[in-house]
DNA sequence: CGCATCGTATACCGATCGTTCTATCTATTT
DNA sequence: AAATAGATAGAACGATCGGTATACGATGCG
């Protein structure tokens, strides 16, 4: 018999659910009666709403699940890229799908002293180095601008997904994707 | 002496910049403030504020900013569609600058029986007949995958200049979208 | 045992949300 | 001049927001 996850387990993994699905904006009623648990535990374990907010960002993995898709793709830099967008034309495909997490945070939080920025950049930022150090391995002449370019790519994908559902954008980015790959070495 | 507009004019300009600034969540009452508009004369007008926020969207005038650019950039369509990089460079890199409206909007409202939903859609199917437009012009073998690729690029430039700001990411693009004019004709 | 810690449950706070209402004023129209 | 329509000002509605306070139960450790 599997003991229950702790009161600050069952806080991020609903706060995680809830604010993809609905927002950040979404009330800490909801987190809390989705989680069951008691009002007082976020605000002792997290100190009010905007640091589980964060803490959900920070502790999210979206990097490592990056890193697990390429993983699976083999040791070749330029199949380990492609797969990243064939496994966004998955995601994008499923009807939960409701956009990039990040982006979708950095655009509701107005407040610029929202902790919530900070992983946000650093989720980008890990990103980026991400994908530059496959092109490096692949011989790409600028791995720095061409990983802007994957970024871009990606980000564009998760984007423009949700407000054309039928427009399978992984796949138009897919083909752009190996443009980047095929720069003169 | 110019006389003021009507407090129509007024409720969508107001809302038309606080809803970019502080994100479609703004209140009523900071959008009656800053129009000097009486409470009732938004009911009167726009049923309510699902309606006076899917009215800004509708009457943004953002297609006619793009059909604007890509004029002033002549008639080449090679030149017409590089422009709107060009331009989107100088709109990502201002101060005030805070993503896509659209998408924005997109992101912050859970609820699919929003009618700004419909104006979203609506902005985003006009911008590919845009491209797609001037893909065939140019020759392109595939104008509606093309212009699939250009939104993606657009989109990408977008959300991705509100987390990396320093990035330059339409430089990045523009690169890219050369790519999609350079298909096989 | 005795005590402290953690979690739960619930009541409550002031503030703000979107919306409806009444009442008054003004401009145009008949 | 009278009537009508549109706009203004402001109170008030119930609901919900994030956050705090109080009281009680369970658990762990000395």
């Amino acid at each position: 018999m599997t003991t229950r996850p702790g009161p600050r387990e069952r806080l991020l993994d609903a706060a995680r659910e809830l604010t993809y699905s609905q927002g950040v904006q979404v009330g800490v009623d909801a987190i809390l009666k989705r989680a069951d648990v008691a009002r007082r535990s976020l605000y002792q374990h997290f100190g009010g709403k905007d640091g589980l907010v964060a803490e959900v960002l920070r502790s999210d993995g979206g990097l490592d699940r990056y890193r697990q898709v390429m993983n699976e793709a083999g040791d070749d830099p330029r199949e380990r890229v492609l797969a990243v967008f064939d496994e966004l034309d998955v995601i994008t495909s499923r009807p939960a799908f409701r956009g990039c997490r990040y982006t979708a945070a950095e655009l509701a939080l107005t407040d610029p002293a929202h902790p919530a920025h900070a992983e946000v950049r650093a989720f980008k930022e890990g990103l980026h180095r991400l994908m530059a150090a496959e092109l490096t391995r692949h011989g790409h002449p600028d791995p720095d601008a061409g990983a802007d370019q994957l970024l871009v790519l990606i980000d564009g994908v998760l984007a423009h997904a949700v407000t054309r559902p039928g427009a399978r954008p992984a796949l138009a980015a897919r083909a752009l994707a190996e443009a980047v790959l095929a720069a003169p070495k």
